[in-house]
RNA sequence: GGCCCCAUCGUCUAGCGGUCAGGACGUCGGCCUCUCACGCCGAAAACACGGGUUCGAUUCCCGUUGGGGUCACCA
């Protein structure tokens, strides 16, 4: 038997961190034993449902990389499926026409808070004759469920898990109005889809044993259960916009990578040993819903950003420089030039291993552009406004003049600059931060040498003139 | 409140009867060093509590406490 796991999300907000991970670990499943990964949208609640909401949860699975097998399927589309079964439940003695009132409801409701219980459906219309019926009411369609014994769900990550009959009523199966309920409508589709692992919340446990009473009816094979723990906010609560529940797309524009989210997100609530950093490969080889833990994780950001970093140094040019020069591009508001580009190449290296998120990389990258970052960095500017820093300024730019265009390269700037600040009787700290500030706009950057090498001659000396230029030396005491 | 689930450093976790309770992030020292990162070295930091079972419990059982989830003709 092939496996098929699923992902179903309700098109009601974003993809949400919480629910990629559930994606992420369904899609892992499925890849791990050569089976099927589908995506299903629950979109049965019409009012709630929206097109941007099935965008975004399509496009956000696509830049995760997690690719789903065949084409989602489009819950709402398959309501006469759902309503025919619920007829043959009928039919077959599972399931009952119910003619209860709002009103009724209601009482019941209330009768039952008063007693400091929850809500049960008392089963009123189970036993009635067809004739009882009365004239000109849509029923609903309630199953018919066992009132003695237990249902037990065999959960892969939580264990056996039981609950006594007489906790669940009759739920609806089909409203009034002839549309299906969530419960049927799961069942039907898992089963139809073929189903054979649900992996999913483990804030839909309860619901499993109501769904497991549907497939008993039908005698359907009941699929195999994992319900994952949730992901909870930095203060334990369930995790909400506050805690950084945001769209995946909110964490692609804050420079995170895909590769690093799903990284971060297999390590909440699932390991192997003491490895932190998984290779897909790796992950689809390694990954067992039995290692998956059963207490809920908080969502951490910082570790998020210490995982991201790793796969920021270890990202090759390909994946890290189009987004980058687009985003360069975006924040100058004009395209770059052909110099421009090949600085960034040439810096990339030194630039991605400070770089925690793409972000960083871009904003790292500035130093490239012509003329150099706007504005001086406060600490920049204070770096400079000395007297000694104005000679190191002078001393620098003519150890820098002195290089011929042909030897300008990092060791050639090295020599000369240390021979500088030698020949001044300064550190070369002394000499470097100045001329750091002048280049970068900024006290720490790469290394000076290699930016300056990566800038040449003119963009170098220019940016030390520049400098000279706007600092009016504050006199010392 | 009923039902269900959970409980190791601040956080993510390893552990599956006998360990100096390990790793990662973060924090704090130090090294490296032209700054910042990286890297390296080191430190502080946890078995919620109470009963059992056992020669021996972080580990098994029960209870307490605490946390979470769920209780619709929403999904």
């Amino acid at each position: 038997m092939t496996v098929v796991t699923r992902f179903a999300p309700s098109p009601t907000g974003f993809l949400h961190i919480g629910g990629a991970r559930t994606a992420l670990f369904n899609w892992l499943f499925a890849r791990r034993h050569g089976g099927e990964f589908k995506l299903r949208i629950e979109d049965t609640d019409r009012k709630r449902s929206t097109q941007p909401a099935i965008d975004a949860i399509i496009d956000g699975l696509k830049w995760l990389e997690l690719e789903c097998d065949g084409e989602p399927v489009f819950q709402f589309s398959r309501m006469e499926r759902h309503a025919e079964i619920a007829h043959a439940m009928v039919a077959a003695g599972h399931a009952y026409p119910c003619y209860a009132t709002t009103e009724e409801l209601a009482e019941m409701r209330a009768a039952s808070e008063a007693e400091g219980k929850r809500f049960q459906y008392d089963g009123r219309w189970r036993d009635q004759p067809q004739s009882a019926a009365p004239a000109g009411v849509r029923p609903a369609i309630r199953l018919k469920a066992p009132e003695t014994g237990q249902t037990v769900i065999d959960d892969l990550v939580q264990g056996r898990v039981t609950v006594e009959n007489a906790e669940l009523d009759d739920m609806v199966l089909l409203r009034a109005d002839g549309t299906p309920t969530y419960m049927l409508a799961v069942v039907v589709d898992d089963h139809d889809m073929g189903v054979t692992h649900v992996i999913r919340g483990d804030d839909h446990l309860n619901n499993a044993f109501r769904q497991a009473q549907v497939f008993h009816a039908m005698g359907w094979d009941l699929p195999a259960f994992a319900h994952i723990p949730l992901i909870h906010g930095a203060d334990g609560a369930k995790l909400s916009k506050r805690h950084g529940a945001l769209g995946v797309d909110a964490y692609r524009d804050m420079g995170f990578l895909p590769a690093a989210i799903r990284n971060y997100l297999l390590r909440l609530g699932w390991s192997h040993g003491d490895m932190e950093f998984f290779t897909t490969e790796e992950a689809i080889r390694l990954f067992d819903l039995a290692d998956v833990n059963r207490a809920p994780s908080r969502f951490d950001m910082i570790k998020l950003e210490s995982v991201n970093s790793h796969y920021m140094r270890e990202a090759d040019a390909e994946t890290l420089l189009p987004e980058n020069f687009a985003l360069v591009e975006a924040e100058i508001g004009r395209p770059l030039s052909e110099v421009e580009r090949q600085r960034m190449t040439d810096g990339l290296p030194s630039l991605q291993s400070r770089a925690k998120t793409r972000i960083d990389l871009k904003t790292g990258s500035l130093i490239y552009v012509d003329g150099g970052p706007k504005a001086l960095a406060p600490k920049a500017a204070a770096l400079l406004q000395t007297a000694e820093a104005q000679s190191a300024l002078e001393a620098g730019a003519t150890a820098l003049a002195a290089i011929g265009a042909a030897q300008w390269d990092a060791a050639a700037i090295e020599a000369a600059l240390r021979d500088a600040a030698e020949a001044e009787g300064l550190k070369l700290g002394k000499l470097a931060q100045p001329l750091r500030a002048a280049l970068t706009g900024s006290d720490a950057s790469p290394s000076l040498f290699e930016v300056a090498a990566i800038l040449g001659p003119v963009e170098t000396l220019a940016r030390i003139r520049k400098a000279q230029a706007q600092q009016a030396p504050v006199p010392s005491y």
